[in-house]
Parts: structure tokens; C-alpha cells; sequence
DNA sequence: TAGTGGTCTAGACCACAGG
DNA sequence: CTGTGGTCTAGACCACTAG
């Protein structure tokens, strides 16, 4: 485990269990550094991680605050968003199920070309999922994914995970994702799957996702019910 | 300037121009550290931010990457998307007028008191703008701030801009924000002043804005037309 | 003025990729 | 093996805050 990483950590679970109250000033970086036996530069790595998540605050002259945020709670999916959208839902994962509605082979068409870097005799899978929780539909992903970078998708891995068959069978690591978001009208699919009437919305996630290589092996399109979970993001504000 | 953000700028520049073109591999970090006269740490630095924009890819070993990334060109939004989400409709900030619709002082709930850690005596503006590009109104936005961390707010601030008024007349300076992202129905005020239909769908984005001392001075409701725009995000998947 | 965080350096060691 | 990026150190200087 990389050290800054291991130490944010720590600093992250002081401030959740209000050993490090909310407003309340933390260490000095030197006095952290001397803590945990290590350099100044790798503490304030440790320090910058948590500000980048919204938990702390720093001032130069003054010090280094722990952030008052009332949302705190809806921040715990940091770190595994790129399991669709579910660890917005919480850590309940043994309620949520999937169920496969279409998987099949195609060519891919112009934009699925550009976008992951396809001629057009290459096939990609085409699945469409219906995601339950609780057994009611709360998504529905299209997905699209070429099979010379992923092979061997079964209807197994569908039920399964087709991120646990990418890292755990084929040994490829998730770089980084890149994504739309936006409000539309439902569809004769989310009529279908999601139960949706025609005057409610649907929360889109429009997705293309890259190896860390750079290589991208994914585009997906997630179609949310409105009244089953949104986003949560947090920015620092670049100067 | 910060050294690694000007190197930084400069690396960008060259990836948009081509200089280093999609997929190519640019010169490794001590070339970089050589021909800008600074350390590897420094540079390091520089890459990494380009890394979180998704314009780089790093592989230990091999060495660091322009990722292909089709959709660069709707990236242009970083740095600053706290104007509001005007900046994701590309630069065209000429064509885009505010009008207020409200412009109120009142007491907060008990909602707004957790949220912006105010007392309930503490009175708080209430702001409702209407945004139109070219005219055709686009985004309609419910603001509350607290008068005793933003004072002087006028309605000509409101017509200008309030982020001006902050940082260059209060001499405040944004921290970050925190957002959550919704697909909403349109209540009364979207269907008056968005022209929305019953069933067009509405994407809202609730946020609460931090000033760099960790004060929170905003609570706010965008609501977006569903046909002008959506949220664009990169996201780097931690391992 | 003293203490704090922000930035940077020069050098080191490691893990990993590729010949 | 060599060269790459990933991480870390010890020390330095600066900008800012607060007393």
C-alpha cells in the first residue's frame, strides 16, 4: 500500500470518527510528518487527496481545518463509481440484481467507431442489463464493448460482473472514465424495463471508459428512473 | 504563476495543437524536467494534472501517453465550471443574458440553517435568475446566501455577476463546491420561465459552494432544459 | 515575529515494460 | 539489462495569518 494513500486513510477515519471534529484544526503537516515518520511532501499528498474528496480545508498562515459538510454521508461512493452508478445507492449490494435482456454481436456503427477507436469490422457485444434493487428496476444500461479487448463475455460474467472478468480473468486495470449527464425523455425500452410513464424523466449517464493505457474498451449509455438516486460530485475551484 | 501550472498550460497547448499527437508518447519526465529547467517532482505534478483532465495516460515502465480522446473537444469546461454551467455550453459567454426574477430577503429553514450552518436569525438572500443563450432561456437558477458572509448584494451585482462581486470586490476567494445531479419533473416556475412542457424532463443540479476557508456561502437549484446541455465529467478510477 | 501551508529541488530507491 | 514512471526524503524558500 503507497504510504500518502495508507495515511490519508487513517486521517480519513479521524475525521469520521470526530477525533478530528468538523471545524476543528488538524495537526501541523510537520507535526503529521513527525507522526507518522515520514516527509513533509508525502503528508501534504495525504492532506490534498482528502481536500480533493471535500472532507478538509487549508489555510496557508493558519492551518489545516476539517470541512463542516452536512453531506458527508452521501459521500461515502468515493472510490468505486465506475461500478455503474450503484455505490450512489449506498453499500447495500446484496439487495441489487441484475437481469440480462439483450446480448448480442454487432458491427459497430460510425460514432462507436470514433469513439473506441474501432474499424468497422470490428464486433463489439451489444448488452442491454436492467439493474433491480430490492428487485425494483432502477437502471438500465447499454453497453457497448469490443471483443478484441474484452474477450470471452459469457452470459455467466453478465450475471456476474463484467468488471470483475476485465480485472480479475483478464488482468486488464480500469484507468479512467468520461461522462455526460443528462435529463431525457424515457424511451419505449425505460417504458418497458424501468415501468417509467411518458412524463417522467430519465437521469442519463452517457459513458466511455479507458484501460489505463488509454485504450478505450467501453460505451455505455445508463438510463436512470428519477426517483432512484442521483449523482454526487465534488470540485475544487482551479485559480 | 505557479511553476507546474505553467508547464502544465504549455503541455495542454501542445496536445490541442498536435505537437504531441493523439496516442503519441511525449518525452519522458526527466527530458521535461531538463527542458524547463525544473525538478522531476515538478512535472510530475504537471502531467498529473492533465492525467485527472483525461488528456494524459501514464504506464510505469513505457512512458506517458496522449489519450485519443474523441469527445476532447467538449472538455473545454475546466476551470470554470463555478460560473454556473454556462461554461459548458462552450465560450460563448457574449450571447448569454440574466434576468432576476426574485430578489428577496428572508430567514432560512431549518434545511438551509444545517446546510449553509447558519442560526435561524440569520437572514439569507433568495435569488431566482433566469439564463438565456441568444434569448432562449435555458437555465433557471434558486440561490441562498447568507447576508453576513456576502454583504452588498444588489440588484446590479445580480445582473452582472455575483462571483465578480465575491472575489473582486469582497476580495473572497471560491473554494470548492459539492453537487448533486437529478432528473426532476418541472414544477410551475420551469414550466413560467423555461417554457417547459409537462413532460419535458428537467435536470437539476443542487450544490452548496464553499469559500477557500471552508465557509459554505451557497446553497443553490439549477434547473436546465433538457434539450440545452448537460454535465460533463472525467473521472480517474482509484485502485 | 513566529508558525503555517505552498512550492520546489536534488537525489534516491522501487516496480514495471521491453528488448 | 536499461529506461521508464511512482514514490519518498530532507531540506529550503516563500506567502500568508495571527498575535
Amino acid at each position: 500500500m503507497i504510504q500518502h494513500k495508507k495515511i490519508s486513510r487513517i486521517i480519513e477515519k479521524r475525521i469520521r470518527d470526530h477525533i478530528y471534529p468538523p471545524l476543528s484544526k488538524i495537526p501541523t503537516q510537520n507535526e503529521l510528518a513527525e507522526e507518522f515518520h515520514t516527509s513533509r511532501v508525502t503528508i501534504k499528498k495525504a492532506i490534498d487527496s482528502l481536500i480533493a474528496k471535500g472532507l478538509l480545508v487549508s489555510n496557508r498562515g493558519s492551518g489545516t481545518f476539517v470541512k463542516s459538510n452536512p453531506l458527508i454521508n452521501e459521500m461515502n461512493f468515493s472510490g468505486d463509481s465506475y461500478l455503474g452508478l450503484t455505490a450512489t445507492m449506498g453499500t447495500e449490494k446484496g439487495r441489487i440484481s441484475s437481469e440480462v435482456i439483450k446480448f448480442e454481436i454487432e458491427f459497430p456503427n460510425l460514432r462507436l467507431q470514433k469513439t473506441l477507436l474501432l474499424e468497422k469490422s470490428q464486433p463489439v457485444y451489444h448488452i442491454i442489463r436492467l439493474r433491480k434493487l430490492d428487485n425494483e428496476p432502477f437502471q438500465l444500461e447499454h453497453t457497448f464493448m469490443p471483443i478484441e479487448v474484452i474477450p470471452g463475455i459469457t452470459m455467466e460474467v453478465l450475471e456476474h460482473s463484467i468488471y470483475s472478468h476485465i480485472q480479475d480473468t483478464l488482468g486488464l486495470k480500469i484507468g479512467s472514465s468520461f461522462r455526460i449527464v443528462k435529463a431525457v425523455k424515457p424511451d419505449d425500452f425505460d417504458k418497458n424495463y424501468l415501468l417509467c410513464q411518458s412524463d417522467d424523466p430519465v437521469l442519463e449517464v452517457e459513458q466511455v471508459v479507458y484501460l489505463d493505457n488509454g485504450i478505450p474498451f467501453e460505451y455505455s449509455r445508463s438510463r436512470h428512473r428519477y426517483d432512484k438516486g442521483g449523482i454526487v460530485f465534488n470540485n475544487q475551484i482551479e485559480r
